[in-house]
DNA sequence: GCCCTCTATGTAAACGATTACATATTTGTT
DNA sequence: AACAAATATGTAATCGTTTACATAGAGGGC
């Protein structure tokens, strides 16, 4: 492999002299500048970036730790991180890791000195456990529940959201609203269930346990979990599950049960992914922008990068947004998917 | 931050030492090796992992260039991968890249002293353009035209797998069968259409170009195709889509102007996504083991990298498998679905 | 007591870049 | 003509590791 000795060798110059060439700083002749960028490139030569970044002590790589998500939100996500990520000349270094301390303490480790700054996105409830990681590079803690955390933090606004869903069930005339719900464990999972638990609330409605059913997030979830309600003596006439996946797999439940949806049920989703809209019928959910939210957590670790992990910590939580389709009998006509990135901001 | 030399000077030996300890190398004796250990420990000592490959010449990452892919398919591929890299102690750098040529080749610079090997997943179809790569470190090609490549590749059996499906069609009585096509520029869906075209040979239909509609892998795409394809005089009895998610477009368009499926129109897509099971009615599709895909990938440049790029080029394709649903009429009992890779290699 | 072999440790040279500082040359000012 | 300032280039230290080689002491065989 060619390194910038060999180059210097070549063109007669001493490796300062290519350096400066190559990254345009300092003085150089006009006739310098051409001969070795014409070496340079005759030689193939590229420039070595773990040599570069151990003297600059910058590696242009931002890590990103994630448990193992599945399907659209993953991908979505890292989109929109590694396209601010690259506009600001930044590579990604994604590492898949348990929830749990020990692993991702190693998952840490293994960071040191090949990224700038890590975006951990741990949705396990006690994220805390991690808070007092030794880092001394900014970290982002992404979708967990950061309590009085050193890092800065980015969340979605899961209650509201809920609360704002099942509200609208409500509005439609159902009394009778189930929810499917996500792991206990899973700080989303956890704000939804709070969220739907206070629309209830405000609409005077007694919470009823066996209307809360279990689930973790997947189609076969939400599947099992209708098959169940259907066999209730007093059936829901509505059903809010914490996510679009176990929507669809309760959808799917549904049909098979001919039930129809949403005349005799409504469902509403959590997310509203891509295909929500080309269900049978369109599923009513509630909007997450999820790109953003990886765009966001990058800008904000770039900040932290840039102040040297220096700077006011800030928690903040992008704002979603209802969209009614047919699935709980609200119209049907699209609204345009939200166009800008609104949140909310809390300094600390 | 605390480097290797501090721990050196904390536990007053040299740094040659403290090296051993942690690594494990060479000799030391019980007493010093405990205490540099626990000397480390408390001084929370994590090695930098950048200078330790520049010596060393090995980052333990592996690169991935990645068109801007959506979905499914991107998250399935990324969860394969690194699971198998994690599995052998490394990392995964992605990046996302158009698949034009200076685009590709400024993102292998970058890759420059990063990684020990990429994995490039460039569907466009020339994909020879990378060919020249002066890539001195090992690349895998993944689903794309790998004609006469100097690197290792592995694709998908895109054309036997349309095959089958659209003779499953045949089967079923169809004749006049329309396919949805991918991007003409996109390897997959080239492929893709060949096998429509072959199985329809092989059953003796005359092709018929105005049931070859545009496509580009997204749902939208499937929609407006199927309003096209319900406007003409002689409408298809079948439709093939090249992926799924035009497909579900497709039965999204199909049950708004109330055509029954599979009654009236059959459907049929590609890669059998999990939410295809979930469709109404349940998507008849060709399986693509994804995961494995990239599992296989990653095995591949693992292998180009223990034997440092100096090993017989492999060309491997993983097999599809046809699941019929009811969305083709077919019976709607579930098959398991495939548990194994199964895999052609042709060595080159 | 001598030499050899181990074992434990230290010294210093890499790896491939960047950059502060030194030096040599040119140009400009008076 | 002398000197300062600007320009072009080189020298060498540095980043945080690993590792070949050197050294020193301990034990064993004769």
């Amino acid at each position: 492999m060619v390194t910038i000795k060999d180059v210097a060798r070549a063109a007669n110059m001493s490796v300062a002299t290519v350096s400066r060439v190559l990254n345009g700083s300092g003085p150089v002749s006009e006739e310098t500048g051409h001969l070795i960028r014409e070496v340079a490139s005759r030689m193939r030569y590229v420039p070595h970036s773990g040599a570069r970044s151990l003297i600059t002590s910058k590696t242009e790589t931002l890590g990103v730790l994630l448990p193992d998500l599945y399907g659209e939100f993953f991908s979505e996500i890292i989109r929109g991180m590694d396209s601010t990520a690259q506009r600001h000349g930044f590579h990604l270094l994604i590492s898949r890791t348990y929830a749990d301390k020990p692993e991702i303490e190693t998952a840490m480790r293994a960071m040191r000195g090949r990224v700038d700054g890590v975006v951990v996105l741990s949705p396990d409830l006690d994220a805390d456990s991690l808070l007092n990681l030794p880092s001394t590079i900014p970290v982002v803690l992404l979708c967990s529940a950061a309590k009085d955390s050193q890092m800065d933090s980015l969340t979605i606004q899961n209650c509201r959201g809920a609360r704002e869903m099942v509200t609208h069930l409500v509005s439609m005339g159902h009394r009778r609203i189930a929810i499917i719900k996500g792991s206990p464990r899973n700080y989303d999972a956890t704000e939804r269930l709070r969220g739907y638990r206070g629309a209830l609330r405000d609409a005077g409605i007694t919470q009823d346990e066996s209307l809360e059913r279990e689930g973790n997030f997947t189609e076969a979830a939400g599947y099992t979990a209708v098959i169940e309600l259907l066999a209730m003596r007093k059936r829901p006439t509505a059903i809010f599950a914490a996510n679009d996946a176990m929507a669809i797999g309760a959808l799917s439940a549904l049909r098979e049960s001919g039930v129809r949806v949403p005349e005799e049920m409504a469902v509403a989703g959590f997310d509203d992914i891509p295909l929500a809209r080309y269900m049978d019928p369109p599923l009513s959910s509630v909007h997450v922008p999820i790109c953003e939210l990886g765009e966001r957590a990058v800008e904000m670790l770039l900040h932290g990068i840039t102040h040297k992990n220096d700077h006011p910590r800030r928690r903040e939580r992008v704002s979603t947004e209802l969209v009614i389709r047919r699935s709980t009998g609200g119209e049907s006509a699209e609204r345009p998917p939200p166009k800008t990135l609104k949140r909310e901001t809390v300094s600390t």
